[in-house]
Order: structure tokens, then sequence, then C-alpha cells
DNA sequence: CGGCAAGTTGAACCGCCTCAATGACGGTGG
DNA sequence: CCACCGTCATTGAGGCGGTTCAACTTGCCG
């Protein structure tokens, strides 16, 4: 793979190893950049049109809002993200999206996506991987709401986000990097901002994780993965082609 | 539609009206049946070889199992669904499956799935829909384990299975056959079966649904959308497609 | 200097859990 | 036929994790 390729580029190869027309392609889809300013809403739920983003530099999130205010993110985005990929095929966004960061997209039509599977299919497979793999962290999350404590939800979070980043050549097996402040932690944890800052002290207390001055720093990471109980399997960090 | 068709092609022709030929690939795919009993594990979490199913009677869910023994149920699956979709790209499934009912469900390998979707382009964007779909429910359960309090998060999926089902031809506006037990539904919704149990009982004092017997009966579905803050969109309940 | 966003901490409360017990039902075997 | 069992539903009492409300601090920016 190139130098200098995108954290898209990157990412795939992990699954599969692009030839030249491919990342061609790719290149292709991400060609029309925009630059979004953080806390800009890029889709509202509901929003009609059928196009995704391709996340090329800083941090989003997608969340849904409730009736009473309150909201749950979904997921945040990292660069080498689709953003709204489902939306080509539903007739309307599930759900919305923020710039969390200021960051760079690509935008891309749906027309353009279907182009693209259809005469790039290696391609589509790839991405078809990455979204697999975007699935199964939702469902990772949902497992955390659901069933783990507030302690093992944060631990579990920061670890995935670490793994995920170094996956596209950001963050290293110390920490990382992350604009997330607590009121977004809340939200994606189903916590209040008041709790997980005394879970963030708790981590911090037990010498396992700080996050301080939009920077993860892992102290303890085997302590970290024993008390999150994280295996890696679901993120499925690609080592050549599954099938 | 031909009456009689199979509940995958009920729901799939929701979203785009299929053609004969496109109706065979189908009931190719359909073609290995398999009879499975109630409480069998389908597939286990992080079981390689791929494969899917699709459901064509009964009931079934998906749940991943913790360290402590806790279990985190992903969804339902009712017939017309696929299961284990994502495990075609994935090298393993990244949760297990189980009948909870009997059911019969016809076994799809990978290969054929992927010679569907290059010889039918038109079925696989049918398909992808169903998919996406389902992605915007677990999305949906999400946000109610996060966010909502135990008495809407069950409202919530009583209506939902009802709108499932109705798509499929099986239950009404009224009621459904409802298979699922009070342990099923805490492990679904995040809750212990005690709590379950005095959900239901609030629910049914309030006049708005009861679950007895393996049937759930709605006599005021009205106050109960109005309870769940239940809106329809995410479920796209197809009328005609959607780009 | 004043104002706002984000972080930090304390005290009281409550939704849901834990532990414990009981009842209803169907299946099974003596 | 009935004693026995496992599964599921139901209910009570008490406790904990996380919320709510209410400060107070710190840093940034105009």
């Amino acid at each position: 793979m190139a130098a200098g390729a995108s954290a898209l580029a990157q990412k795939l190869s992990r699954f599969l190893p692009l030839k030249p027309d491919e990342l061609e392609s790719l290149a292709g889809l991400e060609a029309r950049r925009r630059a979004i300013p953080a806390h800009t809403e890029l889709v509202h739920e509901r929003q009609t049109g059928h196009q995704a983003f391709i996340l090329l530099e800083g941090w989003a999130c997608a969340y849904k809002l409730l009736p009473d205010g309150g909201r749950q993110v979904i997921d945040f985005s990292i660069p080498g993200d689709f953003m709204g990929l489902r939306s080509v095929l539903l007739r309307t966004s599930d759900h919305a999206f923020a710039a969390v960061s200021d960051i760079l997209v690509a935008e891309v039509s749906a027309g353009q996506m279907i182009d693209t599977f259809q005469r790039r299919p290696r391609l589509a497979a790839a991405i078809l991987w990455a979204a697999s793999r975007d699935e199964a962290m939702v469902v990772e999350h949902l497992v955390s709401i659901g069933r783990r404590s507030a302690l093992v939800r944060m631990a579990h979070l920061l670890l995935e986000l670490g793994l995920r980043l170094q996956l596209v050549g950001l963050g290293s097996p110390g920490g990382y990097a992350c604009p997330l402040n607590q009121y977004l932690l809340a939200d994606a944890l189903g916590l209040t901002a008041i709790h997980v800052n005394r879970v963030l002290r708790q981590l911090r207390e037990r010498g396992l994780v700080t996050l301080r001055e939009e920077q993860v720093e892992f102290h303890d990471p085997a302590g970290l993965h024993s008390l999150a109980g994280y295996h890696t399997g679901y993120l499925d960090q690609g080592e050549g082609p599954a099938s």
C-alpha cells in the first residue's frame, strides 16, 4: 500500500489488499471533499436524500434524539469510517450525524456507490466487510449498555477506540488523541456526565487509564483488558480475506 | 406476488416487487430446509464457517453471553428474517443464535449468497434493504436500553414486534402470538425477569397491553404508542423502491 | 473583567436489582 | 393416581448503582 493512502484505504487493505485500479476507484469516491466545523449536524434524523460520507479527518458521532431531550450516541466515527451508508438503501436516515471536532469529509452519492459496487466487486466486498464490522461494533455497544457496569462500559469503549484508531495509523498501544468530552461519553454509554466523571476518576485512581486534555493514556493495558473482559473478536482486525 | 409465498418473499416485495426469475432464485435460497427444536443453539459465538439461515417458521433470537454468565439478546428473529448474514463477510460470527420455539430454517452457504448477488442485482438490493432495516432495529434497540425507562422499553418492543409480524402476514393490529417468556424479554431489555414481571403488570393495569399464555393483546394501541413515543420511521415498512 | 463551557464534588433520592418465597402448570415415573 | 420435578409467573423486602439537584472550580475567550 502506498504511503499517504487514505485512512479508508488503509483499513480496507487489512481485509483485502487493493489493486491499483481499485485504489483509483476508492480515490474517486473520496474526491468530493468538504470541511465541516465542529458541532455541526451533517445529517439530521429522517433526512431523505441518498448520500453517504467518508470521514477523512477528525471525529464525528451518530446519534438519536429523544422526545424528552435525551440523546443516545450510537457510535463514534473516526477517519476511514463511512457515515450514513445505510441511508443509501433505506428511504430515510434512521439517525443523525454530527461533527465532534472540525472534520473533513468526502460526499458520496447513492449513484456513485452503486456504480462502484457494480464495477469493482472486490472493492464492494471490502466496503461491505467494513460495514459488517461497524455493525458488530454497534452490537457490542448494545451488549455493553445492556449488561455491563458503568466502569466496565467505559473501559471497553476506551479500548475499542484505541484499536480502531491503530488500524488507521492514529494512536498507539499507549494511548491516543481523543476529542470526546464527558457529555458525549455519557450519551454514548447511557449514563449522566456526572457519573462519567466519577467513573473516569475510578479508572484513574486504579492506575488503569487517564483521559485528560483530550488525550487518552493507557497506564495498565493488561489490567484494563482484564477489567473490561475485552476480547477483540468482533473487531475482526483483518488478517487477509475471510472467505 | 403469488399466494403462499414465503415470509421473506412477502417482506422483500414490500421494498421491490419481485419478478418471476427473482422469486425463483429466492426459492432456491430457501430450498435446503431443516427443522430445529426449541432452545437449540444454531450458531455459537465466534463460530467460523460462512453460512447464513433464513427463518421460515417460528421464532429465534440472536444473543451474546458474558463472562459472568449474563446474556444480552440482540434481537428476535421472526419468519422472513435472515440470521447470520454478517458472518458471510466477517471471519467469525459475532454472536450466537438460538431457536426460541420449534423452528424451520433454510441453510444458505456463502457461495450461494455471493452467486445470487451477482446474478440477481435487484434481489441483492432487496436483501440489503432488509439487512439495513434489521440494523436500524438494532440501533433503535440500543437507544431503548440506553435512554428509555423499563416501562417504555417494553412498550416499544411489543409494538415493534407487532409491526414486523404484520409485514409478513402474522399477527394483527390487535395482537399476535408471542412465544417469548419473561426471562427472554429480560435479557433483551437489559432487565431482570423479576422486573419484567412488574413492568408487564403495570402495562396490564394501565389497560394498555396484555401478555398471557403466549399471546400479546393490545387493548389501547394509541395509549401504548403515546407511552412509547413510538414512531415507525426506522422500520421503513416499504411502500415501493426507495431510490 | 465578565461569561460560558467543561470538569469536579457532595447529598439525597429512586429505579431497578438481589435475595427469598410461593403458586400454577404440565410432564414423568413409581 | 398421585408424588415429584422443572419451568414459568408472581410478589415482598431490602440494598446498590446511577440519577438528580446543587454548588464550586478551572480554563478559555471576548
